[in-house]
DNA sequence: CTCCACTGGGTACGTCGTACGCGGTTATGC
DNA sequence: GCATAACCGCGTACGACGTACCCAGTGGAG
């Protein structure tokens, strides 16, 4: 539909100049949001429960939004800032990256709730354009910018693949209200009925090692991290750093 | 809440023994939410929507699926029902791995809404169990399980987060309910300030990138995909299949 | 002082998932 | 063959959602 006074929320301006005082802020709503995601899940974030988190009327909220899906956006890049990439590019890339890694892992395991907001291609906020200048920019000096987007591709799709695993989990048991024992009473049967089929001895093993795992979340992290490190070493021209001996590519 | 009734949707049979024969099925509905979704997006879906679909009234299918995350359950392991694994494990990781890959992400693509869809941990339906057993049944005979999962988790956290971004530009242009063309119109006075501003040199040089693409969408998935494989085949023993010493390029 | 662009917010509408219960239909126990 | 209970499809209704619209009040610009 051509709506001609569609503008994106990055370009909008808080307030307008002329009139009264406003008596909230967006990043004041921004903060409430968040606050309420932490302890009651994204889908309990309403209008409304947002705006009696600040004391104010459910429409007071639309003079400083344009709609709920915008204020999703400034909270996605709000969580973005929370991630330091403070005096990145560093010149060691390998150790940037690393502290990416960590951060992002961090902050999803504090705001597990990010894993259910899809996020809109350019997120275009100033954080998220922080990121991307520090973040790529560890890489630029050694490759161009096709090969550093695919090689982010790895990175960022190997860190957010599997803190979204982890924390899905917990998602699902918040969202259902029950207990973790509860949960578990209720997932056995159809596990245990799978186990005694016999007909899946992959997924049997996986069992058994959850139930006795040989490293803990962040071993297993910080093992596969390690892995993709490797593997973008290896892309890389052998000017890369210290660590890098690997025949270079096309 | 101990809601003493609750089965996974997996062991709720799809109809009790007794009682008249039933006018439709399970899969007839998910088929109908599948084929809305494809049309109009996920969000479409709505119960309403379905019944009417498939010429029924909205509360009758509450008589085959307990509730709509249920249903949605049913959907996505539909979905993983369309990954062809058939003849895996075939003796060549590498290139069960490689169509594996290329499996999902055509998938992805058929499905771009699939992204909206926040997996339930364990999905435990019997398409994603069966993609369990055949893909880590590849490298099964290689590795332990847990480093089975390490690795798997950065295939499939490669494939899934560059197809998401791919399907995520897809998806915000078919919710807003824009052309093309107007969706340029509007995020391009935002990409023209920040090109302006220079204080983005990375965002710039990708803009410029993304503006004249070197590799096609395919190629640059192939790309990555080689590199993720080499980075798996690096942490295998060295019995592990036909090509694993030296990578090869395009 | 007047004016009016702005404020916060109450009311109301359309849509969602779904609880509840109805009259009709059918497989089962006698 | 027939009563009965189990199950059918589905109409109605409820509470919660996002938000359009409208209003009375306010405070800086002329």
């Amino acid at each position: 539909m051509s709506d001609a006074e569609y503008v994106s929320i990055w370009m909008r301006p808080e307030r307008p100049a002329r009139g009264p005082k406003p008596a909230y802020s967006r990043a004041q709503i921004t903060e409430a949001a968040i606050r309420i995601a932490d302890t009651e899940g994204l889908e309990a974030a309403t209008m409304r429960r947002i705006a009696a988190e600040i004391g104010a009327g459910a429409m007071s909220l639309y003079r400083y939004v344009p709609s709920r899906d915008d204020l999703i956006a400034l909270v996605a890049d709000r969580l973005m800032g929370e991630i330091d990439v403070e005096g990145m590019p560093s010149g060691d890339w390998r150790a940037d990256l690393t502290r990416y890694a960590n951060e992002v892992r961090a902050m999803w395991l504090r705001h597990p709730w990010i894993a259910t907001v899809h996020r809109s291609l350019p997120g275009l906020g100033p954080n998220q354009l922080r990121l991307i200048e520090r973040v790529m920019g560890t890489l630029d000096a050694h490759v161009p910018i096709d090969e550093n987007l695919g090689l982010m591709a790895i990175l960022t799709g190997y860190v957010e693949g599997t803190v979204r695993e982890e924390v899905s989990a917990a998602e699902e048991l918040r969202r259902s209200g029950l207990s973790e024992s509860e949960w578990m009473a209720r997932s056995s049967p159809r596990v245990r009925q799978l186990l005694e089929s016999g007909e899946y001895p992959i997924f049997t093993k996986i069992v058994m090692e959850a139930r006795r795992p040989h490293l803990s979340r962040d071993e297993q992290f910080r093992y596969g991290l390690e892995r993709v490190l490797d593997c973008i070493a290896a892309a890389l021209p052998s000017t890369a750093g210290p660590e890098s001996e690997n025949p270079p590519n096309p």
